[in-house]
DNA sequence: GTGCCGTTTCCCACAATGTGGGAAGTTCCT
DNA sequence: AGGAACTTCCCACATTGTGGGAAACGGCAC
């Protein structure tokens, strides 16, 4: 990978034996074939981790899988947090993709709650959104949420006064649910300047574990050079595809 | 604790930070204060974890949180095992103090599916129920869940034909929610052969980070000799107390 | 600016610690 | 019984992690 400070190598292989564990549990002799270590370090590390709590035998005797002590830190951090923390190392790699401002969000109640965004090196940016909360039908962070929503709770978000923000803000609730079908079909919804004049964004969704939608992964730009029209395709699937990865780190299968 | 086969060093270490971390996170010489090692020492070590994406930095500069990788390996398990795995520990605690026989049921519908039991050493046993389901307003594990639903979630449940199991079965909605009312105070109920002749029970809930009802713990035994009338409120108290336990673990808060 | 905290990072000699080969013990098949 | 998996245990070795201390950083007060 990189060159950290220094690295121990006993919590090294230790993380390597969790991570392997966490993808598919196993045996103490499978586990060292599949790391190329010797079964008596595996089994000197597993039994390590299992006193720690942080591995656990399977009923079936044999074979090891995550155990409480990794639950239970994971769940010290926020649920806020966890989503950032398991975010970011992607956000950074699609911001160096699509070179321009990413960032997160969160549903919170009908609005979508910005929670972190890594801005690009251009000198021209979209302010940081973070901390702000806008109604879901005009971003596209808020449109994918909103797509993979229940359809009665679709039908009281849209049972309401929706808000204009600019002249090409949709609110009219035939067009809206249109455009979340195809939400749906597409996984990923560019939007332009129907939030404010000047800025364009697309979107995708993030699904946890239980497979709901946890949240949106979007990238933003002036709409004066984002997106370049060749590369809108390109850019439209990079954050597709960045926010499936984003989703298998949180659990979501399938 | 116990004598796990043999204990890495540095791996242990590196998980009482992690702990720590988890409890409050913290910058290396307050963590080198909290556990009395070397500052030399917790920089190795975190440096270390946080090559491996264990925990990363807070973006205050000065201070380490849980990271990513932990968050993922934790969500690899899927939310069934991941309860179970939670609770384990808990149970067979519990078993001992209650001897009877104890375990742990989630929400599936408008049933609750039993997940795990633990077993108590008297030859005279009720059944392993794991894998079964049962409807929430016979047993009082589905009672504990049922009293923590949102109030219209309730309606829908009373809101149907409830089946009747024996003599003793309350299906009557209006008893059902005075009932509910009373568990939502004590924190705990026992209901008597109300399931199945022979059988009473005590049940307490168990709350996810997120607040809301994740499952239920419960112990049972035969009538006949369960709960011992003098120890009623202690078990009461005992199953009600591992139950904040495992909800504190499961990140539950306040 | 300068000097003083409290940090974090780096370096290095030491031996304690983790390592891995292999043997002995287990369990579960055929 | 015999064998083929596995897991557990033992032990000599030197690799590896250790921790003291010094250097570098950064913030804050004067």
């Amino acid at each position: 990978m990189w060159d950290p400070m220094q690295s121990v190598q006993s919590i090294d292989r230790a993380f390597q034996l969790l991570g392997e564990i966490a993808d598919d549990p196993a045996g103490i002799s499978e586990l060292s074939r599949r790391l190329d270590l010797p079964t008596s370090t595996v089994a000197r590390l597993l039994s390590t981790l299992e006193g720690l709590g942080a591995v656990e035998r399977l009923d079936s005797g044999t074979g090891y899988r995550i155990g409480p002590s990794v639950v239970t830190m994971a769940a010290s951090i926020d649920p806020t947090q966890s989503l950032l923390a398991v975010a970011q190392p992607h956000l950074v790699e699609l911001v160096e993709m699509v070179a321009e401002a990413v960032g997160v969000s969160i549903p919170a109640g009908y609005d979508v709650h910005y929670i972190g965004q890594v801005d690009c090196a251009n000198p021209v940016q979209v302010r940081d959104w973070t901390g702000v909360s806008l109604p879901m039908h005009v971003v596209p962070s808020g449109m994918v949420v909103l797509a993979h929503w229940p359809d009665d709770a679709v039908d009281r978000y849209l049972d309401r006064k929706l808000d204009r923000y600019t002249a090409r803000s949709v609110i009219r609730p035939a067009l809206i649910r249109e455009r979340l079908q195809q939400v749906r079909e597409d996984g990923v919804v560019w939007m332009e300047e129907e939030f404010s004049e000047g800025i364009n964004s697309v979107a995708a969704p993030l699904f946890n574990a239980a497979g709901v939608v946890a949240g949106a992964l979007h990238s933003h730009g002036p709409s004066y050079r984002f997106p370049d029209e060749t590369l809108r395709d390109i850019i439209g699937e990079q954050v597709r595809s960045s926010a499936a990865t984003i989703s298998v780190a949180l659990g979501h299968t399938g």
